[in-house]
RNA sequence: GGGCGGAUAGCUCAGUUGGUUAGAGCGCCUGCCUUACAAGCAGGAUGUCGGGGGUUCGAGUCCCUCUCUGCCCACCA
């Protein structure tokens, strides 16, 4: 049986060390022809490959090996992500586990060092994995977004950004993850429904005349208020505006404001506003010129020195406050209250919305070309509906929080002045602040967000050095990328940020002879298609709490990374998510297997020929119009299939493709074309042509196959690629079967007729095999068949008689003019068949597959019958379709008739 | 609160712009070691296409509605 394991670990390496996906950079003016450049989505360096990868690894190599074999330049671009805060966090783990000093006890330097090491000594890890997957990429082309030559064209791109006036610093409310001390943007905060309590506290007025009773989520924010606020349409508290509150447990006074965003429907209508802590109360604040009052530090504890909540951590306060109030009798009341709460993707922590400073990018001058973009359709989604996803995102954002508070990133290239306390930009650190000379600057702390630089990389990684008068060579020939091939996940947080930050940056640079680009030719990709999430056997997300994870190179080891990636490939279509069951894989195995036998079975037969005194030297391709019916066939099927699988491929169809080769070497190649070849190889004296020319139509129709296959499965095809060749003496065409020709409808000649008439024997074989079954008989007392028929059926029968008693087990065929019925006999719509057999038979089994027959003939008669009665059918339906349907109802009635006659002739029970 | 998707055989899924009697793989049943392959060969069974209504000569496919079920987005205290 076929053992994966002792060929792929040896082509994975053999095509790497071949450098065989390799595409030079072109020489100016070099035209690259027709060429198919794809990004790969980078794994995060610390990451290990996880099913989502393999999916998306594994279209991307059937494309890339797809387009590759058409002849065209397949450029796929690997690399890996620094990943900021995964990495980080990482690291500063490791660093616990082993009891050594804290990040903060080593300093940035010695930290950043920490993690240079690391990534130097483990970040290999996920691109190792990747080629056990055969991933056709240019390894040669591979970046790491934090390589010096990235670096810089990061740090070009937010000076550039700077200059433009499309990047802030300013102190505004973030979502801030108080565990890892950073603040994080809107897109890695998840939203979860959670049970809480509406709090209803009274704030007495200062001059003792009344008061108001406001509703919090958080009571303990009560801190920082400075104000209350209330809708100034709200005839409840018209009385109130303008006057002073106490504010409880604190003493300060604060003003009762006015304003629309209150909600009279909510809680009691009134609202605390606390600018510092919640980003509607900062948006009132700012309205209001408000004070903005900080309360809590970077790790969500108050900081209220001289009070007894200094130092407790937030939701310790929340208690101690609603205790305190409870106390004072300024509580009210305490309601149920469901609401969503923002936990930090990355810890899970609460994200605590706090007032900071922070860079942000002005967003919409580049939302706006992104957006017009796709409305153009210079960038294509496929599904269709993430076009409508991606629009109400765009449409809808909010500027972009792009500092992190971390040490492990691209550090924000700006510097800060001790003396003026202004900022200087620059791409080389600076010896003196821009605005007032002093040399006391020192550089901010902050790194980017870690989707900043991998936004740019569908230029950086193609050497964009921002040059404004020329592109680089490899961005003159392979900008933009044709297809960008990712998760749903990521739409956001990478895809858009893609398009946004390439129409903005690719625009300025011209085109290759000298021209502007458009906005058309900015855009980082021409298409992007999304797939699905590979879920669980049972359909369940996977996740490490589940424990239902399955591992890539787990099942790879035990099935064949062949077997996995069609595994993904068969159910791989646009819009469905996989479910992952090692029962398909474990099928997968199977056609393995089979490809694996098939090759055996050919080398065989070279064998055979060559100690027979045959031509084993076989040159292709090789010409079939002279050969056998059985040849002519399968080379018309296989023009089909080459034909449809380009079709699947072109729309994504990664599911169809698989299945119809699949289909193709299994059902028809080895069921068929193997078993009717083995009627020709009869390679005796003297010298047989039949056999000598099945034997070169076998050699090329499984080189075809092999072809055909290999985008799918590339290990196996490859080994038994190389043997085939070894085999007749010819040297490989090619390094690789990758760098061949993909079979094309056109190589092959398509004989109708050829095909026709295999698909009659093929149902002839087909019936008698079922006809000795229903009847139960043994092969060696079923040795002739009786056959009613047209002359040509007839003719066909008898001169393809071999093929009947090798695939049928019938020597014999008896032709008769008469039709007949019988519980030895079965119809068809073009010829009866009958076994000459008298032996009792099951006749209850028989009456009841009649009657079961009969009644699908009944139904399939009345439906078409009541088509055929309605006038306005004949009417006003095409008349093909008419015609079609009656003769298929005089068929299906004259099949009826057979087996009603057939069942009053059994002999009665 | 907004938006998107799914519901077809026991399971996982296909089913183009509506068009003849709805398919595949796995599983299931039966018989076979037929010298490439038992990870195989041959044959077989299996569906009120989620419910209801509508458009049409014709609906799994288009429209409405209901039920169930995923997912994404969201600054209402």
């Amino acid at each position: 049986a076929y053992e994966p394991s002792l060929i792929e670990e040896k082509w994975a390496k053999f095509w790497v060390e071949q450098g065989l996906f390799h595409v030079s950079t072109p020489r100016e003016g070099e035209s690259v022809g027709p060429r198919f450049v794809q990004l790969l989505p980078p794994p995060n360096v610390t990451g290990r490959l996880h099913m989502g990868h393999m999916l998306n690894q594994t279209e991307m190599d059937i494309l890339t090996r797809w387009h590759r074999m058409r002849g065209e330049t397949a450029l796929w671009l690997p690399g890996t992500d620094h990943a900021g805060i995964a990495t980080q966090m990482m690291v500063e783990r490791q660093l616990a586990a082993e009891g050594g000093p804290s990040r903060a006890e080593m300093g940035r330097e010695a930290f950043t060092q920490r993690v240079w090491c690391w990534k130097k000594q483990y970040g290999g890890a996920i691109t190792e994995q990747m080629r056990r997957l055969g991933a056709s990429v240019d390894w040669s082309r591979e970046y790491f977004t934090m390589d010096d030559r990235l670096s810089k064209a990061v740090k070009e791109a937010f000076v550039r950004l700077w200059e433009q006036g499309l990047i802030y610093r300013g102190a505004y409310i973030v979502n801030w993850d108080p565990v890892l001390g950073t603040a994080v943007s809107d897109l890695e905060v998840v939203h979860e429904e959670r049970a809480g309590k509406l709090y209803h506290i009274r704030y007495p007025l200062a001059d003792g005349t009344g008061s108001i009773v406001i509703a919090t989520t958080r009571p303990e924010t009560m801190l920082g208020d400075v104000a209350v606020a209330v809708n100034p349409e709200d005839e409840r508290y018209k009385k109130f505006i303008g006057k002073v509150l106490v504010l409880p447990l604190v003493g300060r006074k604060i003003p009762v404001i006015a304003d629309e965003w209150a909600n009279p429907e909510f809680g009691t209508g009134a609202v605390k506003v606390t600018p510092a802590h919640d980003p509607n109360d900062f948006a009132i604040g700012q309205r209001h010129n408000l004070p903005q009052l900080s309360i809590m530090d970077e790790h969500a504890k108050i900081v209220l020195p001289g009070t007894p909540y200094d130092g407790l951590d937030r939701f310790v306060a929340r208690e101690r406050v609603v205790e305190d109030l409870r106390a004072s009798e300024a509580l009210v009341d305490i309601k149920e209250h469901q609401y969503a709460i923002g936990l930090s993707q990355r810890t899970g922590e609460v994200i605590e919305p706090r007032l900071s400073m922070q860079w942000f990018i002005k967003i919409q001058p580049l939302a706006d070309k992104a957006i017009e973009a796709v409305d153009k359709g210079y960038i294509r989604f496929t599904p269709e509906n993430y076009k409508k996803t991606y629009d109400e995102w765009m449409r809808n954002i909010h500027d972009w929080c792009i500092s992190r508070q971390l040490w492990w990133g691209h550090r924000i290239p700006a510097w800060h002045c001790a003396n003026c306390h202004e900022v200087t930009v620059a791409r080389e650190a600076p010896e003196h602040c821009e605005h007032c000379g002093s040399a006391e600057i020192t550089q901010d702390t902050d790194v980017l967000d870690t989707w900043f630089s991998s936004g740019l990389l569908p230029f950086t990684s193609l050497g964009w050095d921002g040059d404004s008068s020329k592109p680089t060579a490899d961005l003159a020939a392979f900008y933009p990328t044709d297809l960008l091939v990712t998760g749903f996940d990521i739409l956001f947080f990478w895809v858009a940020r893609m398009i946004m930050l390439g129409c903005h940056f690719m625009l300025d640079v011209p085109m290759p002879d000298g021209s502007d680009r458009t906005l058309a030719e900015s855009v980082p990709f021409r298409e992007v298609y999304i797939h699905g999430l590979v879920r669980d056997a049972e359909r369940q997300k996977m996740s490490k709490t589940k424990g239902n994870v399955i591992d890539p190179i787990e099942v790879i080891t035990k099935y064949g990374t062949d077997a996995v990636r069609f595994t993904l490939a068969s159910q791989a279509s646009p819009g469905t998510d996989i479910a992952f069951s090692e029962a398909r894989t474990e099928g997968y195995r199977a056609f393995a297997n089979k490809i694996w036998n098939a090759a055996r079975f050919v080398q065989m037969q070279i064998d055979r020929a060559r100690e027979a005194g045959y031509e084993t030297a076989i040159t292709l391709p090789q010409n079939f119009s002279e050969a056998p019916l059985e040849t002519r066939w399968i080379v018309g099927r296989l023009s089909t299939v080459a034909q449809d699988v380009a079709v699947a491929l072109e729309n994504y169809r990664f599911d169809e493709a698989a299945n119809a080769v699949y289909q193709f070497f299994w059902g028809e190649f080895c069921d068929w074309y193997v078993e009717l070849v083995k009627l020709r190889l009869d390679f005796g004296a003297p010298k047989n042509d039949a056999a000598q020319l099945t034997l070169n139509a076998l050699v090329a129709v499984f080189d075809a196959a092999l072809r055909l296959l290999s985008p799918f499965m590339p290990f196996l095809t490859e080994e038994l690629w190389h043997a085939l060749y070894a085999a007749i003496e010819q040297p490989v065409p090619a390094t690789s079967i990758a760098l061949t020709r993909f079979p094309l409808a056109g190589d092959f000649l398509k004989d109708d007729v050829s095909i026709a008439a295999m698909q009659t024997l093929q149902e002839l074989i087909v019936t008698v095999r079922a006809l000795r079954k229903d009847l139960g008989v043994p092969e060696k007392e079923f040795t002739s068949i009786r056959l009613h028929s047209s002359a040509g059926i007839a003719k066909l029968a008898q001169e393809n008689a071999d093929m009947l008693s090798r695939l049928a087990r019938v020597s014999a065929v008896e032709l008769t003019p008469e039709t007949f019925t019988g519980n030895n006999a079965r119809a068809t719509a073009v010829f009866d068949v009958a076994v000459p057999y008298e032996r009792q038979i099951d006749v209850a089994a028989e009456r009841e597959r009649l009657i079961r027959e009969i009644a699908k003939y009944d139904k399939g008669l009345q439906a078409a019958e009541k088509q055929l009665n309605n006038p306005g059918f004949v009417a006003k339906a095409p008349p093909h379709l008419v015609e079609g349907l009656k003769r298929q109802a005089a068929e299906t009635r004259a099949l009826k008739e057979k087996a009603a006659a057939a069942l009053t002739s059994l002999p009665p029970h």
